[in-house]
DNA sequence: AAATAAAATTAGCCTTGCCTAATTTTATTT
DNA sequence: AAATAAAATTAGGCAAGGCTAATTTTATTT
């Protein structure tokens, strides 16, 4: 099996690919892990040698279909115990990231599978991301952001791209969670600013990178 | 905080400590860890600076204020977590201690505490053993084995003490569990056999060694 | 095409937590 | 009291997973 660091590693490979598409590089990889990047060259060593990716100066970094299914039941259970935190155990959403961020690693061959059942197979995670199934299919996500809508339109929140808590909390602020109707009232052309409608209330300014972090619905 | 193997050696002194009572020597350590005693002496020096234990050569290794504070707070999480796999997910009690074994490791401040609540505040594990309060506080531990009560003694299974599967097994397969009504009909002189009757059922004979390993009440 | 900047890699080092082998200390036997 | 056995400790090493600093490769500017 894999390291706790392996696991770490193979999972943010799939976020950047699943979210950027582009051609992961050693940089990008630091930088979302925090680490540097000679610490990622030795790692990608690692992870080639296990099979689990591909390098090519080129095309980046990729998964095989090995890595691939691996980091996706990671994922499948950072999400399950992110559910379980927040429906069983009360917590709040800008709070159980971190802590479904080490129990996505304790491995034991049914414990997915019995929490996924316990938890009613839920089909999303309390972010809108979906949960992959045992067999590493999941329901579509979302892709289109508020920033990416048409002025005027009616949309909902169907998931949010950062799950800081920076972001979790302001989100929280305007009352805004899963499931909010939000309407784009206009884009301000010198920095993509957004006005925005939230439930029917006031007019709300937000920014354009806040825009960008909600997924909508319908 | 503590990190993983830290909390291992803090959890296996605590042990021997609650069921030897004895002084605890580096190589008992060395041999309830599976670990050599020169890396034993290794961590008994980063425990000590950390003032978690002090280590006498004629006392042998004892814990701390601390050191007893933050054992009995490992203890607590691996326990709630036994509850949560049996009652929650399904699991049988011989598969339990060994996910709690690495869920006992999830630090985050509220946590045990809002699982305790969920669990409704457990008293007691799945093998019997005490659930730590949040305070430190616990029920009383069963002192008693099997080996220990006179022929003809009616008592009660409280708790095991031995949390192998291969015990718990075999415990299974006799059809006893916590709560299950033995009665000593005799202590073979030879070896120390038990010859026993199971929820008034018919004879049976068991190790002494098994009789070791049950803890009773009444 | 050169010059410069950025990205990737290598070399060498550190800490943690384990190991083996050798040595020293402490207990037990004779 | 010696001899022997057991326990504890020290010395030296190793793998994992980080780091910094130096170097090489690749991209971007000029
Ligand atoms: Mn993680
Ligand atoms: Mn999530
Ligand atoms: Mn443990
Ligand atoms: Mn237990």
């Amino acid at each position: 099996m894999h390291t706790l660091s392996e696991e770490n590693y193979l999972k943010c490979i799939y976020r950047l690919w699943q979210d950027r598409g582009e051609k992961i590089t050693p940089t990008a990889i630091a930088e979302w892990l925090g680490n540097n990047p000679a610490s990622v060259v030795d790692m990608i060593r690692k992870l080639t040698d296990k099979q689990l990716i591909i390098y090519d100066k080129k095309k980046g970094v990729e998964l095989t279909a090995q890595g691939q299914k691996d980091a996706t039941l990671i994922v499948r259970r950072h999400r399950l115990w992110e559910v379980f935190l927040l429906e069983k155990l009360g917590y709040h959403w800008d709070e159980i990231h971190d802590i479904a961020e080490d129990l996505e690693h304790i491995k034991d061959a049914t414990l997915a599978d019995r929490l996924d059942k316990f938890l009613g197979f839920p089909e999303y995670d309390p972010h809108g991301d979906p949960i992959p199934k045992a067999n590493g299919k999941m329901a579509k996500r979302h892709s289109i952001t508020l920033a990416d809508v048409k002025p005027g339109t009616h949309c909902r929140v169907a998931a949010v791209k950062d799950t800081t808590s920076a972001f979790l909390q302001y989100l929280q602020k305007l009352d805004i969670s899963i499931g909010t109707k939000i309407q784009l009232i206009e884009k301000i052309p010198f920095d993509g600013s957004l006005v925005i409608s939230i439930a029917g209330g006031e007019r709300t300014t937000v920014s354009q990178k806040f825009g960008e972090n909600i997924l909508t619905d319908i």
